[in-house]
DNA sequence: CAGTGGTCTAGACCACTGA
DNA sequence: CAGTGGTCTAGACCACTGC
């Protein structure tokens, strides 16, 4: 087990007006680059908080700012209880999604040998924001379905996907319909299945509904895409918002001059 | 200036099971329906830590972390000696980038209107690391420029994007030549122009270097891609990472089935 | 049960902003 | 200069884990 030789830079007061970090930082680097050496295998616990804020000679609350900021970059992992983990190491296992092509996210998690799971965390009849509305050509007075699903893989948690249906185009619909299949089969079942589609891909912080659903720290970096289909008439059928977690998943595309 | 009633759920002491969340938790809610309900207007001030620690009944830490969740959301901005102020509302200007075709930064930026500026933040001559080397089909032995620059529109930060450029394939590089033209300019000038790119978007939280040139909290959210990108004659030319802003970017792409 | 992380407090000082 | 956010402390209790 390694032990920090000195007290951070305590006996070093910024001499030449180096600029000089605040401790959380310095404590967050120090912790870092210990792992890095393998001085703390992934896998294996840190030390106690207690004992890091002995050791280092600061507070533990110290302690706690920066090993939230290694938290949340992924590099550790914390277990109430238990203790404070390296991250398994090495890349990964992240999933690739292609972004080129129109696929559901089923099909795309069974293309590649991994079983597709979820789960229907609500399900509605409603009707639209006014900005929804205009997205889907609707009126907002016209009805629409509300689908809010947690889509996971090999048992893990990885999206929290929300699609907003056209209830016009699509007919009736109920909780059961949505409970079991993809969404994309049924679309294409009943002959409204999306042809063309817009995608946009964000980054955001996860707030603590979506970080508890998807089992990662509250501000964890999430990618969040917004896709409108149209089907084969042009008309508009899904307006789908999802929320992948960022260690996990990647989208990857091909690009041509 | 709206007045907290009560010192939040003080008196219920969570009576029939109901799960009650932490302290900060609350303040974040309290503070964000707050500023929903539009009783701090865009722009403005929230009240002081200090005070909202009194007026809530608890301590300044505690409504320091609950404001820290709503800054690393975007909904309110802290400046330092100054005040902690209500994001400008609405959807923020954001920066829409068409991700089906091979742009450049500076290309993208002209195409609608805003300056693209930029800064060499480093250049050097190097060796890849071995995953690099791959990536770009050298073996580690062989020669790589890494540019590292800091992109800008509108005279505000919104990418850091360091650029591994094969050498061997480019010809004799200085500092000079990469600092005002576009890096995509330089490459088709050298007969090296890539046709070809493959693309990877993942979300990932600032570490406090990138938060610093990009000028966002530590642990924003940013959206960090991989390209890596062929040229005509089918040789690797180019492999860039770049992190940008998730508040301010946005990737946008076409889906056809 | 002991040991761990999670939350919270009261109070202090520093660094920065703006009148 | 007063007022603000930024950092830090010492100590407390709770909630969870695993022996």
């Amino acid at each position: 087990m390694p032990v920090f030789s000195s007290r951070l830079e305590a006996a070093s007061p910024d001499a030449a007006g180096l600029a000089s970090s605040p401790r959380y930082v310095q404590v967050a680097r120090t912790l870092e680059s210990a792992i890095e050496r393998g001085e703390y295998q992934p896998g294996n616990a840190l030390p106690a908080e207690r004992e890091l804020a002995v050791r280092l000679g600061v507070s533990r609350v110290t302690v706690r700012q920066a090993i939230a900021q290694l938290a949340v970059r992924g590099l550790v992992v914390r277990r109430h209880g238990s203790g404070t983990f390296v991250a398994p190491s090495g890349p990964p296992v992240r999933i690739q999604h292609p972004l080129s092509r129109l696929t559901s996210f089923t099909e795309d998690m069974h293309s590649r040998g991994l079983s597709a799971g979820g789960r229907v965390l609500s399900f509605a009849a409603g009707h639209p924001s006014a900005q929804d509305a205009m997205k889907l050509n609707l009126s907002p007075g016209q009805q629409i379905y509300r689908v809010r699903r947690l889509r996971t893989a090999g048992g893990e948690a990885l999206a929290v996907e929300e699609s907003l249906l056209n209830a016009g185009r699509l007919g009736p619909l109920s909780a059961g319909d949505v409970q079991d299949v993809s969404l994309y089969a049924l679309l294409q079942a009943r002959g409204v299945g999306p042809v063309r589609a817009l995608r946009q891909l964000r980054a955001v912080n996860a707030d603590d509904e979506l970080a508890g659903l998807l089992g990662v720290p509250v501000g964890a970096a999430l990618l969040a895409t917004e896709r409108l289909a149209w089907d084969a008439a042009g008309q508009p059928v899904e307006l789908a918002r999802a929320h992948y977690r960022g260690d996990r998943y990647d989208f990857v595309m091909e690009l041509r001059d």
